[in-house]
RNA sequence: GGCCCUAUCGUCUAGCCUGGUCUAGGACGCGUGCUUUUCAAGCAUAAAACCCGGGUUCAAAUCCCGGUAGGGCCA
């Protein structure tokens, strides 16, 4: 399973395997899903394995239901991984928690080489160095007290149960001759930093709690992962976990840091400004088509005036090396743009399905209530002013309820007389009463005509038609933006039509 | 505070590597118009940007140097 060269020494694999490693300590962040996205399209592009990994070892913080959480919500966008846990929660090799024994291996073999150590420096002391240090115009960094530790000592302090973490030992294990950490990263090029200035980084709380950099390594070691794609905000960490692969013999990965998703100003995207959790965007009726194809454009493009895009799509097209360095500003309107085209773009047999969850919820439909066709019917009128699925509920809900309650000054169109509404409604009404084939068409042409002669008889401009379908169409609808009063009408038939006209001219009276 | 990253319309970006075709292109949003009973959708159209300063060059958004600003990480 792992590779290695003629001379025994770890190599980097040879096919594409990446991996994306959560911790499920909340929601799954959009930040993350985009992380989950790049590294899912540059796997199918290079014809390599996607890799899913839960990183729970701060136990403290992690929870179950945000695993399930992760898992059910990266399936909804259509990321679907070649390794990790089943859905049905069966979670293998892949579940840091279950691995505490392996990083023990590994731990200790860094502590028999002397390249770590136990430090028990309390947090008091540490901090009043680091004020020290910092108030000195240097970089926070630990002194090394505990390097001159005699093992004996060690072993007291130790049997003794004395507060203690294991230290990883930085400049010991910088290659020789520089103190620099160099790394080629496919979206920034050659990154380099000074590992003198990094201090003993904290890799264990003890033998059975490992950390977050000492986990990764070992772990993307021992998965064999080729290419390393995370968010910029691990781009310090990098030389890090770097040195600690030197230590243990390790091959390097191949690093790619992609720019950040922003606040609108410009700070590390953040609950502040709105929704964060991609189960909020799931939930409130966002398509995983929609949100894809908006992320993927938050730091990349294809080169092309093409902006829209299937996942399929994006797995031929996709190129790390277009990735853009910048950090991008999650604009929502965009996405609410996006998710409009696709909402008309899908089928209505396929809307509808989507659509009637929301209804259902806000108790609008009850079961029984309507055909399948009436239901089509409605959404199909709808969809073009729909920006998301929960937008079905204030577009339609007139459309479910038996009495509408709007203001009487709403019937009015333009400067008319209450008496002109009246006449105007009960025009609308006779007519309407009076047509046999209830059908949109027929009502169309029946009110067109009777509408000019309207506005004939009452002096108004001839083609403005308002006059009479205005009244109407608030008669019908309550509100003062909706469909046509004629596609209104033919969902709702003849019989609740013209009972809503009846009730209107009664607010008249 | 130290280190690192970044910089083209309000936003996402094309162009930068391989200087001239850039009077800087597209998309979202905003404005206007068409259509229209309303709101959408659709179509058309306008406004809107090369962070600053120096250098190299016949010519710089593009190459070099120096600033500035923003962000990330370290606790």
């Amino acid at each position: 399973m792992i590779k290695k060269n003629k001379t025994g020494k770890n190599i980097e694999p040879k096919t594409v395997r990446v991996r994306f490693a959560p911790s499920p300590t909340g929601p799954l962040h959009v930040g993350g899903s985009r992380t989950a996205l790049f590294n899912y399209l540059f796997a199918k592009q290079n014809k390599g394995k996607f890799i899913l990994r839960i990183e729970d070892t701060d136990t403290q913080r992690s929870e179950q239901k945000w695993t399930d959480e992760i898992l059910e919500e990266l399936k909804w966008l259509g990321i679907a991984w070649d390794e990790g846990p089943d859905i049905d929660g069966n979670f293998g090799p892949y579940k840091q928690s279950q691995r505490i024994d392996i990083y023990k291996k590994y731990l200790e073999k860094l502590l028999e080489e002397k390249k770590a150590y136990y430090c028990f420096c309390t947090e008091e002391e540490l901090e009043n160095k680091r004020q020290e240090q910092m108030s000195r115009g240097l970089a926070p960094k630990y002194d090394r007290t505990c390097t001159h530790l005699s093992p004996e000592v060690v072993e007291k302090k130790l049997a003794s149960g004395e507060p203690s973490v294991i230290r990883f030992k930085i400049e010991n294990n910088t290659p020789r001759g520089t103190s620099k950490v160099k790394f080629t990263d496919l979206v920034r090029g050659v990154v380099e930093f000074d590992a003198n200035l990094l201090g003993d980084i904290v890799i264990a709380k003890n033998m059975e709690a490992p950390l977050y950099h000492f986990a990764v390594v070992v772990d993307d070691f021992l998965m064999q992962i080729s290419h390393v794609i995370r968010g910029e905000e691990h781009l310090p960490n990098t030389p890090r976990q770097i040195l600690i692969q030197q230590a243990l013999d390790f091959y390097q990965p191949t690093y790619a840091h992609l720019p950040l998703m922003l606040n609108t100003d410009r700070s590390k995207l953040s609950k502040r400004q709105g929704d964060v959790a991609l189960a909020d965007y799931h939930k409130n009726g966002y398509l995983p088509e929609a949100i894809v194809n908006f992320m993927v454009l938050l730091g990349w493009n294809p080169g092309t005036e093409k902006e829209v895009f299937t996942l399929a799509q994006l797995a031929k097209e996709f190129s790390i090396e277009k990735v853009q360095k910048a950090g991008a500003v999650f604009n929502i309107q965009r996405l609410d743009f996006l998710n409009g085209f696709y909402i008309r773009e899908k089928s209505i047999e396929k809307l509808t399905e989507l659509c009637v969850p929301y209804l259902k919820e806000t108790g609008l439909l009850v079961i029984g209530q309507m055909t399948q066709n009436q239901l089509q019917e409605i959404v199909e009128v709808s969809r073009n002013r729909m920006k998301k699925l929960s937008d079905i509920v204030e577009l339609s809900d007139f459309f479910f309820k038996d009495k509408l309650i709007f203001e009487k000054e709403l019937l009015r169109w333009q400067k008319m007389g209450d008496s002109d509404v009246k006449d105007a409604l009960m025009l609308s009404e006779k007519i309407l009463g009076e047509i046999k084939n209830w059908d949109l068409k027929v009502m169309e042409t029946e009110m067109f005509s009777v509408a000019e002669k309207f506005n004939l008889e009452k002096g108004y401009p001839e083609k403005n038609r308002g006059y009479m379908l205005w009244p109407l169409r608030v008669a019908l609808s309550g509100k003062n933006m909706s469909p046509s009063p004629f596609e209104i009408a033919n969902i709702l038939g003849r019989e609740k039509t013209l009972k809503r006209i009846y009730d209107a001219i009664k607010m008249l009276n």
